[in-house]
DNA sequence: TGAAATTTAATTGCGCACAACTCATTTTTT
DNA sequence: AAAAAATGAGTTGTGCGCAATTAAATTTCA
């Protein structure tokens, strides 16, 4: 009478917990940005496009459809931090543009990289190969 | 001009995209039985407490507060799968427990495990690793 | 004993994440 | 060139996840 439903055996389960307490571990850090998780993960990728990206490239780095990154870029168009501008070449392209401010905003972020990883209690070495794993993972199930 | 706001270098965006990949693989598999992912993985710790578990209790194995709990439990009560009991000598307490088609239901879920394991495409030995190590990530920020 | 502090669950409000859908624009096909 | 298909972004509705708050029951302790 043995059963594999058991929730200390599930990898999925460490993902979902971890993922949640990564989102705690950075929601305070990020407060004094006046920035969620999601939206930091999108201040990465702005932070490397600084002549724009569309929606869609900006979904495809995030793993993210529109119906979760509209009313995200929204919300930080409210805030400031970027504009859309629609392509004259397609019209049905939105291009996103970083403002000055989502620009300086870089330089308050350069500190968080290294404190994070000072949180993990990892060395460098069991941070890569950590890294490599998950890439490995990712690549076979999209295998 | 270094910079570590590199979004690939993130171990915190792996465990993000890794986390959405695992729901997605499960979604339809638990659309069969009518669950979500978190209803999931709920319902694998009330599997493990048939005689019934306090909302405090569930909330503890799932890292989950009640502001999340109460509605998911509420939507499940309605769907037929458990009842909630107030505990007579404690009138604070919730007490969880399993329906008889909640019960039931253990025997069409037995599958998933086997199945969502060949996804992954890992060894035995190296999803046993990877889940030490993701355990050993914890505990470190745990502290 | 009685007031204060603690505990447990629920509620409210906000921001994702995603399925399903709409709409406009562009590309492909005939 | 006209019809059909595909593409890119947005909207709607549902279900988490969590902070902040509320309410009731219990425990602590002055």
């Amino acid at each position: 009478m043995s059963t594999n439903l058991l929730l200390e055996k599930q990898l999925c389960f460490r993902l979902y917990s971890l993922n949640k307490l990564m989102c705690r571990l950075y929601a305070p850090i990020l407060k004094d940005l006046d920035l969620t998780y999601p939206q930091y993960l999108a201040m990465l990728v702005l932070w490397q496009n600084m002549k724009g990206i569309s929606v869609k490239d900006l979904g495809n780095q995030l793993d993210l459809d529109s119906g979760t990154l509209s009313p995200l870029l929204k919300r930080m168009e409210a805030r400031g931090l970027l504009i859309r501008v629609r392509q004259s070449s397609d019209e049905r392209v939105v291009i996103i543009k970083l403002t000055k401010e989502g620009k300086a905003l870089k330089q308050s972020a350069e500190h968080i990289p290294g404190e994070m990883f000072a949180v993990t209690g990892l060395t460098p070495e069991k941070l890569f190969s950590l890294n490599q794993d998950l890439d490995q993972l990712m690549a076979n199930i999209n295998g």
